[in-house]
DNA sequence: GCTAACCGGACTTGACAGGTCTTTTAAGGA
DNA sequence: TCCTTAAAAGACCTGTCAAGTCCGGTTAGC
């Protein structure tokens, strides 16, 4: 349960390649899906997602292409995934007050509350800069860091 | 995304109804169906689920129905949770070690550890016994011992 | 052996993840 | 200023799986 879908999993792993270039190049969607393995045809879509809401810049036309909007480090793994997989929601309750009808008395519904809550801020404390490019012992690395 | 489907959902109703009745009585599928307004012939696979994995016991034939197998409050939201919908596994990378090909240099690997690590925790520290019957407003008092 | 109740497999349906195809936009050269 | 080509945007398709339903089988009491 509580899976992150192939999409939200592409997702990442294509903006982390954009986060890990020059912050001022251009890159084309086909390099990209070339990097991290991705249909590229699928990646695209997911772009369009990025680029609506704000995360990515997209380049029409000869010598288009997308770039991050913001620096790596003001990016953060909540923002994306939520970008492309939408809120997290661990139940249908707790997508918004009233949602549920079982609310009132719902014992769980508290509980859903709190998952909810330490995802977010698990994920939101995570950017785009920490994930990118830690050339020596990225895993390392990161657990220190974060955990 | 991060959803619990409608299974999971009615799972823990039924079982805290269950957990809200006497230990030892017997309880009819039909009437706890009804009572937590799901579907009986639904909620009766998730009970053979709930059975199987030991967390209720069944009765068949005349005089039959479900009991809880523990008391409530020694089943835990997480062995629920996981009974009918499979372990939680944020990301399918991290499901087993060697799952992910990507696993080696994936920095983001550990974040979803961590976001495993944490969901299981905190649902691990609730019981059917909290959630259950808390008929003194069963909301904050359920939210001033957990949270 | 009749009836009450759970067991368990097969079947149906609808939504959505996952992937493909067509259209629009922009740049650059004749 | 057209035409061609590169590239993203958007419409479209399709297989899978959640969410139920149905029905014969099995077990237990009367």
């Amino acid at each position: 349960m509580m899976e992150l879908t192939r999409k939200g999993d592409y997702a990442i792993r294509g903006i982390i390649y954009l986060a890990g270039q020059p912050l001022d190049k251009i890159s084309l969607l086909s390099d990209i899906a070339a990097a991290v393995d991705v249909p590229q045809t699928f990646l695209a879509k997911i772009f369009q997602q990025f680029s609506k809401s704000g995360i990515v810049r997209s380049y029409r036309g000869t010598g288009g292409g997308f770039m991050l909007a913001r620096a790596p480090e003001q990016i953060t793994l909540l923002e994306v995934v939520e970008a492309v997989e939408g809120p997290i929601t661990p139940n249908r309750c707790v997508v918004a007050p009233g949602e549920c009808d079982r609310d009132g008395f719902c014992t769980v519904h508290p509980v859903w509350e709190q998952v909810k809550r330490q995802i977010r801020q698990l994920l939101s404390g995570i950017t785009l800069k920490d994930l990118a490019n830690n050339e020596n012992n990225p895993i390392s690395a990161t657990s220190k860091t974060v955990f």
